[in-house]
DNA sequence: CTGTTAGCGCTTTCAT
DNA sequence: ATGAAAGCGCTAACAG
């Protein structure tokens, strides 16, 4: 028990300290020493004695007593949070990277406060606004578009700053991304090479999620600079595209242009619509229409047949942001001069059944 | 800018609030009031007049203050967290659930400190042991399968706790969950009334998949209660189950029983791994095999041919639990005394088109 | 080895 | 309408 004291009347607001609960005084006292003691003992200082230790950490032990991170942190003027915004947590490729971040963060001591932007910038910004105020020791953040004001809240806030998934022109510190206009026409090159030569592309329908338009952008270059129509786009809604507006998108996309032979989509999800949409109406694939993805979700590598698509170690992202942010902390406490780094991360085209 | 003033030496750690930086004390001073105004200011107090206010907020935008959450809520005694662990977030039940969550916490100010178990009873316990050091106002947990030394903690932080997704024995609190062994019994009834007689079950191998476990308990006295076999069942790997566990389960399961003829699955992601290696097979389903999940994942809506599966509102139940928390929290502050709650969520089976 | 003092940034309370 | 003092739980820095 956390022993709250029955004092007269409850705080207000439900405190999570209440009045009486069990703090380090507490323990100092009923161990008969002070309280620095006791931080000291609690943190395995050396310069307190085996005795006075284990008395301390008996009645730590007996009283159930938790320590404060809030009140340690603030006296130490440190949060103990980094902060990390994603487009989506309901994403199995976001939600990769976050856990590779976490585990690089879980390691250094520091506590991730995760942030959904829904893929709007607009709430990316007050996300950022309410991120602030927990004072987080670095930021990370999902791309390189961000409204005006976002920029000059996270720049003013003096932290290290890594943007993920992207390889942002202004970059507002390290960068842990890859070219997605690349991975696009990687990926119209390499149905072009498989022969096709009518491929179509669909995405979403916003420039909210950047990453896609640029995919996007990238069908559309590598097809001309092929020779091939560039202009078979359908917009399938907004992001993220889901499975079923992948499906929609295929009758779009077959109603305008009956006789396209490839499809490449914005992302794992919506070309496994398409493919199922191609199951129900019948259609050959990679036959008569082949299908291309991005980000080799689980549903790419099991369905059947299987999705050819763009594999990123989302992971690795997460991994190689988190250790960015901590070179960064590291560098400063050192009070050394550090140059922000961009890393350019690997993708590529993972060639399986449906292209 | 936060302005930190050039100081001799940065703080050794990385402090998120350097000496130096922008405080209300700052502000203060530059607007020539005292900080307790700055502080009235800002949360709009009606006893500071027009003129002070305006001045005031005209120096927090020009130097661009950012208040200190964590000094405010610290000096409130309380933190502004909630803590909510889930198995996982790369889940997308798990994530709905979450965002379900953070919808209704948002409104009332608080913020997520969102944990990820790995569906780990000990790393749920130091995730615990954590989380708890950050004096979180509620806990929220999935399942009612805790270490003893979980329960005890959270039971000694003093704090409403809300467990989800299941229907504990020994609540710890309030719960929003439901049944997850009826659920396993809906399907094999379900499969039963479509026909099948012979039918298997594909789970996950150990009990840390608590919910697994239970509809794994519920297909068996379904299965028995109808007299039909129970013992059919194929346990694919430790939780969660993936898509390819699944595709390897039904080369298992049709070794030990050729003659199954519906496959319940633990999960939507594991049943759609059946289908997968089904259709890879030309084992026509459902004409042959009929196969159910548990989730109603979009990818069990998108397949073909669609799913069957069972359908829970996740992110409901994220929403009722936080609702939950906020009641228990608001009695707490109203000094009232309030019963924890359960509140038994509906599950359905829903009939698509391979069982 | 242990204790004392001061203070982190903010708000509550009481004065003015 | 505004300010001054005290304190939230903890630790850095210095004393002994």
């Amino acid at each position: 028990m956390r022993g709250r004291a029955d004092g007269p009347d409850a705080d207000a607001a439900g405190p999570a300290t209440p009045a009486g609960a069990v703090t380090m005084q507490t323990v100092a006292r009923l161990a008969g020493v002070s309280a620095m003691t006791v931080s000291r003992a609690l943190k395995s200082d050396t310069s307190v004695s085996r005795q006075t230790r284990d008395r301390v950490l008996d009645v730590v032990r007996r009283v159930g007593y938790v320590p404060d991170a809030t009140a340690r942190l603030f006296s130490t003027r440190r949060s103990g949070f980094v902060a990390a915004l994603v487009p989506s947590l309901n994403n199995s490729n976001f939600a990769d990277t976050v856990h590779g971040m976490s585990e690089v963060f879980d390691a250094a001591g520091l506590q991730m406060l995760l942030g959904d932007t829904e893929y709007s910038l607009s709430r990316e910004e007050d996300l950022i606004r309410a991120l602030l105020q927990r004072r987080p020791e670095a930021v990370i953040l999902t791309g390189g578009a961000h409204s005006e004001a976002a920029r000059k809240l996270v720049a003013g806030a003096g932290v290290p700053i890594v943007e993920t998934w992207d390889l942002p022109k202004n970059p507002l510190g390290d960068v842990v991304g890859f070219s997605n206009e690349d991975a696009g026409a990687a990926m119209v090159r390499y149905l072009y090479q498989r022969g096709r030569r009518r491929i179509g592309f669909v995405g979403g329908k916003t420039h909210f999620d950047t990453r896609g338009t640029e995919r996007r952008a990238g069908f559309r270059r590598a097809a001309r600079a092929l020779g091939l129509p560039g202009d078979r786009i359908v917009l399938a809604g907004e992001p993220p595209v889901s499975m079923a507006q992948g499906a929609e998108a295929l009758e779009a996309m077959l109603a305008r242009w009956p006789d396209v032979d490839a499809i490449a989509c914005v992302s794992d999800l919506s070309a496994f619509g398409v493919l199922a949409e191609c199951q129900r109406r019948g259609i050959d694939v990679p036959g008569r229409i082949a299908i291309a993805g991005f980000g080799d979700f689980e549903v790419a590598r099991c369905c059947h047949p299987r999705l050819t698509t763009i594999a990123v170690d989302c992971a690795g992202i997460g991994r190689r942001a988190a250790q960015a942010a901590l070179g960064a902390l590291d560098a400063r406490s050192r009070n050394a001069v550090r140059e922000p780094e961009t890393a350019r991360i690997e993708f590529r085209v993972v060639a399986r059944e449906t292209a």
